[in-house]
DNA sequence: TTGTAAGCGTTATCAA
DNA sequence: TTGATAACGCTTACAA
């Protein structure tokens, strides 16, 4: 014991049991064919040498691994921060383990997260964050590796999208500000251009116009709290100061808010109304208090997850023109009611 | 191309650039002895045949996966998503790759979480959230896997621990207390009962004593928002209200503020102060601005690798008697002055 | 149900 | 610098 092997082996285990490698193999596999006996028989001997199966060489030998790789850019961001959460909780415990790829948003960085996929011959990646190259996508597919885009706006073959429908958070986001008697509409987005963020826009601006209102946009930045502040500041020193803004996610409300009450000493809602998106914890912070939209997260990592354990038995009998489509879930953010709009 | 093969091992790439399997195995390794000319020619190939790398199988011979295991619960908190945003950068700036396991704070999910970091064989643990079972860090230990304890009070030998050092942050709070004149101190805890958070609570309250003051201390659930407001309705609605509150977290803090400002119409700090700690996102924000003290999360993480990466070498040539010893890092949280403390 | 033996894709050792 | 060969620890036909 003073002096123990560092790697204890299957063949140890063996040694010690009295029985065959095969034998230590099966009795750690789920669903082996392996006798009651030889299995505790085995356990026992593992136990007592310390034994882990070295999940480096199952992998190797099953040529699947195990590893779902996550690629995201501002994991410390509210909304991100929880996707994961739930992402590494329900990859748990369907047996499945997370990777954290922390990218730069550039599809470059993007591209070499995928490229750590490969080469640790993950089953599967799930990218919160920016939007790789074809030809690295590609690999993956031939790889064998699927792929689940969340909130991503393209289509690979042999993935899965999760999308948000915008149309109808904008159009509730309208007839609220109309019913809380707003004449003023504006929009405050950031400058990434991400294309769920850019059609959140696009949809708020078409529901307002069917309601015969116009809406001033104003871009700026990233989606942080920050940009929330100068947003706030250009579209508050406005000639026509809007009195109803839908911000593109709630972190910019929240900036947005602080900046109309602090630095321009407007009351919410009685002197501007406002709405947010994603439903991160702040937004329910008595502080805020924000309307919003809700990315059901949670639904998102379920659904996920259940598609990868479902497209695994796929994995062996490929058949290539089935393959090729790809699945796509969209859902509805619901608006979560709160006090930061008149009359809500 | 129709029907490439699923996996191009280094023999494909060997016999497509008509060289040899271990020159193409160099050709991949940084350091190796190998010909620019023979490199590029290898390259060439790999990159036709769209070769990467097996991490699994390199793994495997060298006994050294690359994999440094992240167990942390709650990340979706602010400041564990920021010390997980950290940790994942610096790992990936030094060539290795995060594993994140999520616990459910349980002692026996993080050492379920260690197995997994012994399945893959993984280079290191990072532990930010609870305490495994001595038993399976022996087993890490064993297995030449490092483990580096964030705020964890325990000592294991081969380890890394780091720490704060919670004595001077607490001096500094009851100074600032005592400067804007309050009169009736309190400690708003959680009831985790973590070793780092008594600790804040233990020194607050000697130095408090130190200087003549007494300290109302109240626990309630975790350490969360929502438990910030709960503590606030308790010490708030006492017969003697304090008017200063040193909070565990910023998390509590701002519940704490929100309850106190829009349940019990207090003005911070006109008729309460408030300090928090941790300097999350939200400390800063207008709402807020909270006096706290920032842990240096970004050193922790940059420390921490480059711990990592020289404590490396000793991997093959263990002396066991040096490695018993485990390493140590204490930091200083610093104030951040901000409004919440009356003449901060 | 159990054992035997042949890989899986690498790297490392040793000659050349 | 390059090439052959032996591990690395496991799973999985196939045979018993």
């Amino acid at each position: 014991m003073q002096n123990e092997k560092a790697m204890v082996s299957a063949q140890d285990v063996a040694d010690r049991a009295g029985v065959s490698r095969s034998a230590v193999s099966r009795a750690f596999t789920p669903g082996a064919s392996v006798s009651p006996a030889m299995r505790t028989r085995v356990m026992k001997a593992a136990e007592e040498l310390g034994y882990h199966v070295n999940h480096l060489a199952r992998g190797l030998v099953r040529n699947r691994s195990g590893i779902v790789c996550l690629v995201v850019s501002e994991i410390a961001t509210p909304y991100r921060a929880s996707l994961v959460r739930w992402l590494t909780q329900y990859l748990q415990e369907a047996g499945k383990i997370a990777m954290l790829i922390n990218t730069d948003r550039s599809d470059n960085s993007v591209s070499a997260a995928l490229q750590q996929a490969i080469n640790f011959r993950a089953d599967a990646s799930i990218i919160l964050s920016g939007m790789p190259d074809r030809n690295i996508t590609r690999q993956c597919y031939q790889h064998g590796q699927r792929i689940i885009l969340i909130n991503r706006d393209e289509d690979l073959p042999g993935s899965l999208s999760i999308h948000l429908d915008a149309q109808r958070a904008a159009a509730t986001a309208v007839m609220a500000f109309q019913r809380a008697g707003c004449r003023h509409l504006a929009f405050a987005n950031s400058l990434a251009g991400t294309p769920s963020l850019m059609k959140r826009e696009a949809a708020f601006i078409t529901e307002a116009e069917r309601a015969g209102l116009q809406v001033t946009v104003e871009r700026f930045g990233t989606t942080s709290y920050e940009s929330g502040q100068i947003l706030a500041h250009r579209l508050l020193t406005r000639h026509q100061r809007p009195d109803a803004v839908f911000c593109v996610t709630d972190l910019v409300a929240c900036g947005f808010m602080d900046e109309a009450r602090h630095r321009f000493a407007l009351r919410v809602p009685e002197d501007i109304c406002l709405i947010g998106y994603d439903n991160i914890a702040q937004a329910g912070w008595s502080s805020y208090n924000l309307t919003t939209f809700a990315q059901p997260v949670e639904q998102f990592a379920r659904d996920a997850v259940s598609w990868l354990m479902q497209t695994e038995k796929n994995e062996t009998g490929l058949t290539p023109q089935n393959d090729q489509q790809h699945d796509s879930l969209i859902y509805q953010a619901d608006v979560v009611w709160r006090g930061s709009v008149r009359g809500g």
